[in-house]
DNA sequence: CTTTACTACTTAACATGTTTAGTAAATTGT
DNA sequence: ACAATTTACTAAACATGTTAAGTAGTAAAG
């Protein structure tokens, strides 16, 4: 067909862009990943709660991208696997409160490095202006309201 | 926690970043496809098939971010669906090549509309330049080896 | 020409994505 | 105080994601 009349060139489409740019930079991180049987969502949980401290999961879900039910299956296995802690919110009783434990935190520095260095390599051919830029790019995205 | 002590922020991880920004602009047209029955997957394939006429797998499972796995499954309701036909491949018999139907380029055409009002949308609050900004340095992060 | 390796897919099994429905706890309206 | 609504999550069902293994056709090596 090649003839771009119904829509734009998928490679100019902003979901398919922002997905195909996603797959390059996760190849590398899925390949490390597999070495310490976590997958991308568990990592990107660890990440979340590093970062937040205790949370709720409702908080989890909005900024690992994850679906509740989904959630809800995957911190089951991850607290038998104790990676992470739940306990029941003290004033909020619906709430369920989560947070890394040192074994889930161990996982991330021991993957540290790993993680740095694929990002430099990234950096080093894009360069950091351009990756700052794009950052800031993909932010201001995220904040538009649709 | 807060301390960053581990890791960039993930607001500032590539993969996290990318994957927000994707969440926004995918839930109008999550939206829009769940009016129509097709999945996000589904709309992905028709488009890349679109633009590209008569394919084999593999090139679709590239250009649509889908694993051929997951591609056998989906082209075989679609096949059902009418929204695709497949074919053994004349010269290698071991290619299936797959194109869009009728019915398939109806679909696209029937949405082109709504699809273009969400990218408007999206272009009135951040400007085109800056998408075009965005849309450029995504696709040189798409070209990098890691 | 035959063995070997590779390619394009398919199948199967299990994890996650996604929608719908359900439950219990908190909040709101009156 | 009490019914109605909302919130935070869980359950279930089906689609897709992901890995490993299998099949048939093709290309390469000897």
């Amino acid at each position: 067909m090649n003839r771009q009349s119904h829509t734009t060139r998928t490679s100019r489409a902003l979901p398919i862009a922002l997905l195909r740019a996603r797959e390059t930079v996760m190849a590398p991180i899925r390949d490390m990943l597999q070495g310490i049987q976590l997958t991308e969502q568990k990592w990107r949980i660890l990440r979340v709660l590093d970062e937040m401290g205790e949370v709720e999961q409702s908080t989890i879900a909005n900024e690992a991208c994850l679906l509740l039910p989904s959630l809800t299956r995957i911190l089951r296995t991850m607290e038998t696997d104790g990676q992470i802690s739940r306990r029941q919110g003290s004033t909020d009783k619906r709430r369920t409160m989560v947070k890394i434990t040192d074994e889930g935190r161990q996982i991330l520095e021991e993957n540290l490095a790993t993680s740095l260095a694929i990002h430099n390599t990234i950096e080093a051919q894009m360069g950091q202006e351009k990756i700052d830029n794009l950052l800031d790019l993909l932010e201001e995205l995220q904040a538009v309201k649709v």
